[in-house]
RNA sequence: GGGCGCAUAGCUCAGCUGGGAGAGCACCUGCCUUACAAGCAGGGGGUCAUAGGUUCGAGCCCUAUUGCGCCCACCA
């Protein structure tokens, strides 16, 4: 073969990303029509928020997904990696706000709906460049003509038909109850958005005063700003202590309201005083236990979380400020009977941090019983497969505790809610578009819900709504049900529940078979990184380091499916070693191929052992890699790859294969050149998955006018392996080693060669001798001769390396030293005869004869064989140095 | 309160259905050998957290314990 160029000596990844990845994308690769026969693969990205940058855990998730859409490409499918990203709805709103407010000092009340609007407009479109640019660079091969948006003309479709439809069917309902509030945020939460924080606290022990007495009944609480909305005290109706007082009526404190005791099971007799103050408005189990006795309710908290009217002389105050002044007014009155300091969780939002506190209000909500039965199902049932397996079980803790689901934000940014409510009559339309007239009334003044959806009302139609649902169109027909979703385990329930669901509900069927999850990347401590600490590593930085295909091949090295990793620069730095291994093989095939014609079918004529040695552990890593990847486990797999590229292929069979492609014997060089050649081409198909660029870019440089992306996945060669080959030319390695062993152990410089002679079982040297060139160029022999055991005794000084069907003799007179030699010969033997002490009592053990399987037995026997055989040839060997 | 994960070489981690303990980095020794010093060759280093159990056989399965991390829950 003949090159243009020639190989650079250490690997450019700047000068081949580019220009390969837009080969891709122009060419049309990436498209599923690029295998238009193909049965169809389908993966929809998780979409990155709009709030900024890729992160490392982006580049992560988006690594396996191109990891299976190329090896699933590669076997012929009609692969779709449909990329796009997520508008994040309350994410983005936080942040552009702040960036308003920190650049021009404006509030976003200030600032206004219109135009808070066209910024975060402008914002997405920066940012929905910025990340697909990122995704380019670490080489997704995801279909861009199919790029799309949350908030696009088809997503908000979807939306609106989804939410049109639950309504329909009565799964939508608009109330007035207890949720979530962001007083920072100014917007309901859904509980999933709430994290809690275990923080330490007061437990404040008050005193009401009962009405016709002078008794008290005290209650305990860590909110005290909350009574001025109490509306009742409960006690629990088995408790002796206070049974008595149910039916009898509390004065509350500071707003001299009178209030019943009431008996409630909720109450736990043991925590506390036994006495809870009940609070319907702002506290999730008393607006229960509200429901259940029919108490008032009485809102003391405006949005900002200030005590509004309701709260008598302590309205305008922040709900802290407002907590310390009536603790003080308390304590005066003398009816605070005691402070504890405990430790209890806190709720905060997700996005903010600031303190969630429970309000009621009227807000949207789906009803989830009936839509959790069916999504929990598909899971029992195996339709739906995490992986790991075990995290299924995060998704049935959230499905079978399920809570309706508050779906409405008083935000601006995201999805209008599609209801209208008559400006006369005051009904509710939902529909699509502006109703004409109102049904009951006639009217046709209508004021639109002022409100938007939870960002995740969106994702959860991602699986469809991308594919143009609800218009039937073609890409819906044949790319839905997906077949894998690669996400992390923090939005199960965010979102793989949610998409679950609402595949179920809208189209019938699960949305996606297997749900891979990845696990997080983390800093060099083990830390998660973050904006606070500062700890995160940029990948655009790391690629334009070390290139885009050693940052996913550290991504992947030696991490368990689903495990959480730490990034070490140490590791990206053996990935990038790993790239110019590869470089630097191409380069030295390019070297040698010379007169080659990869379309010569006599090319193979004459094949050596050590080609059918490099062709059977392919074979081997082709198998294995291949069952790795389909299985999900991308470390084990690159693993293999690996070891087999650097040890076997470039360590030994390029080194072995030397003195054959130097030869001048034509034939014997064809062949030699076309096994390496052909096994390369595999090689770089194996690896294209993890490392598309380097791959891609070397292939076409043996394979002119070809394209690596779509070639087809390598299969193991047909044909028995010839195994007796295979063992010789591992026992010739295994000798190889041993004298390089021999060598450095007695300090023999490398310049100095030596004879070696080979001492076999007769009739066997000539293939001994057949290996000639490997021993003078990889065990420094100057002269390769062949001996039976007599000549051998008669060599006097010599050290000696025993393998099982040979001993190989170094007679280094002059040069041998007897000590070093004879220490390493003991060691040897003292290995081998624990082995063979082990492998006796397993064989003299009658339990292990009887019950192990056969196969496990005849092993263990020729194991002991081989060891006795060994350990004869080192005592000879002894004896004749002592 | 319930659940999950992790504990293997100095460091970071693999380890498949149970069958002779592995990688990368670091360390020591020797080599600029005509693909590669980001390399080559050789080497040292492990009570697989602890204690029981199951098994012919346990890093792997079971039970308990310790330490670290995480998730869920209406601890007023």
């Amino acid at each position: 073969m003949r090159f243009e160029h020639e190989i650079p000596k250490v690997y450019e990844p700047k000068s081949v990303e580019e220009k390969i990845y837009s080969q891709w994308e122009e060419g049309g690769y990436f498209k599923p029509e690029a295998n238009p026969g193909g049965k169809p693969f389908t993966i929809v990205m998780p979409p990155p928020n709009i709030t900024g940058q890729l992160h490392i855990g982006h580049a992560y998730n988006n690594t396996l997904q191109d990891i299976l859409i190329r090896f699933k490409r590669m076997h012929g499918y009609k692969a779709l990696w449909l990329p796009g990203e997520d508008h994040a709805s309350i994410a983005t709103e936080v942040r552009v706000l702040d960036k308003v407010y920190r650049e021009e000092g404006l509030t976003k009340d200030q600032l206004g709906r219109e135009e808070f609007l066209r910024r975060t407009r402008e914002w997405s479109d920066f940012y929905r460049k910025t990340i697909a640019g990122q995704l380019r660079k670490l080489g997704s091969s995801c279909d861009w003509s199919r790029e799309r948006f949350t908030m696009d003309e088809g997503c908000s479709a979807a939306v609106k038909e989804a939410f049109i439809r639950l309504y329909n069917n009565g799964r939508i309902y608009r109330d007035n109850r207890i949720i979530n509030w962001c007083p920072d945020c100014r917007t309901a939460l859904s509980d999933a958005e709430v994290e809690y924080e275990e923080e330490t606290g007061h437990l404040w022990h008050i005193r009401y005063p009962i009405k016709g007495s002078s008794e008290y009944i005290t209650v305990a609480t860590t909110r005290p700003e909350t009574m001025l909305g109490d509306t009742a005290v409960a006690v629990n109706p088995d408790d002796d202590r206070f049974k008595s007082l149910i039916g009898k009526v509390a004065i509350l404190p500071l707003m001299n309201r009178e209030i019943p005791i009431i008996g409630d099971s909720y109450v736990d007799i043991e925590y506390g005083t036994g006495c809870v103050k009940i609070t319907p408005c702002h506290d999730i189990n008393d607006f229960e236990v509200g429901k259940r006795h029919n108490l008032d309710k009485v809102l003391v908290l405006d949005e900002q979380a200030n005590v509004n009217e309701n709260g008598g002389k302590y309205c305008g105050l922040n709900r802290y400020d407002a907590r310390e002044e009536i603790i003080k007014d308390l304590s005066e009155l003398g009816l605070l009977a005691k402070t504890e300091e405990i430790s209890h969780s806190i709720g905060h939002c997700y996005r903010c941090n600031e303190d969630i506190e429970p309000i009621t209000s009227l807000q949207w909500f789906v009803s989830m019983q009936e839509l959790a039965e069916p999504a929990l199902e598909v899971v029992y049932s195996g339709q739906v497969t995490f992986v790991p397996d075990r995290f299924k079980k995060i998704y049935f803790q959230w499905m079978e505790n399920i809570r309706d689901w508050c779906i409405s934000r008083q935000l601006w940014w995201g999805h209008r809610i599609p209801a209208y409510y008559c400006e006369s009559c005051g009904e509710t339309v939902v529909a699509a578009e502006d109703p004409a007239s109102c049904p009951k009334c006639g009217s046709d003044k209508f004021i639109q819900d002022e409100d938007v959806l939870d960002t995740w009302f969106s994702s959860a139609l991602w699986p469809f709504s991308t594919l143009g649902w609800p218009e039937a169109t073609q890409d819906l027909a044949e790319f839905y049900p997906n077949d894998v979703l690669v996400t992390a385990q923090d939005i199960i329930f965010f979102w793989v529940a949610r998409m679950i669901f609402s595949g179920l509900e809208y189209m019938g069927e699960i949305p996606f078979s297997d749900v891979f999850i990845n696990g997080i990347v983390r800093d060099e401590l083990g830390r998660k990184m973050s904006k606070s600490l500062d700890n995160g590593v940029d990948p655009l930085e790391l690629i334009e380091l070390y290139g885009a295909d050693a940052v996913r091949c550290t991504l992947v090295t030696g991490v368990g499916a689903g495990n959480d990793q730490r990034w070490q620069d140490t590791k990206v730095q053996a990935s990038r070693n790993f790239c110019n291994k590869i470089n630097n093989a191409a380069r030295f095939i390019q070297m040698n191929l010379d007169g080659y014609d990869p379309g010569d079918a006599n090319a193979s004529e004459s094949m050596d052992s050590v080609d059918i040695w490099i062709r059977s552990k392919l074979n081997d890593t082709i198998s294995e890699v291949t069952a790795n990847i389909e299985k999900y486990e991308f470390g084990l797999a690159l693993g293999k790859l690996y070891s087999f590229v650097w040890n076997d292929f470039c360590d030994w069979y390029i080194e072995f294969v030397k003195p054959r492609l130097f030869s001048d014997d034509k034939a014997e060089k064809k062949a030699a050149q076309h096994t390496l050649y052909t096994a390369f081409m595999s090689i770089l198909k194996l690896l294209h998955p993890f490392m598309p660029y380097i791959t891609e870019s070397i292939y076409q440089i043996f394979a002119p006018g070809q394209m690596l992306i779509v070639a087809k996945w390598p299969e193991p060669s047909a044909g028995p392996a010839d195994h007796g080959i295979v063992d010789e030319v591992e026992e010739i390695i295994e000798a190889i080693r041993g004298i390089r062993n021999t060598r450095t152990n007695m300090n023999i410089p490398p310049s100095t060669k030596a004879k070696l002679y080979i001492a076999a079982a007769s009739g066997s040297s000539d293939k001994y001798l057949a290996y000639e060139n490997a021993f003078k160029r990889l065990a420094g022999a100057s002269e390769v001769l062949s001996i039976d055991a007599g000549e051998a005794e008669k060599l006097g000084n010599s050290s000696k390396v025993t393998t099982l069907n040979a001993v190989y003799i170094l007679p280094l007179d002059s040069l041998i030293d007897k000590q070093a030699e004879l220490s390493r010969l003991n060691k040897e033997k003292d290995k081998i005869q624990k082995d063979i002490e082990r492998s006796k009592s397993k064989l003299e053990n009658s339990d292990f004869i009887k019950k192990a399987p056969e196969n496990i037995v005849s092993q263990e026997r020729s194991l002991l064989h081989d060891f006795e055989a060994l350990l004869d040839g080192i005592e000879q060997s002894i004896n004749e140095l002592s």
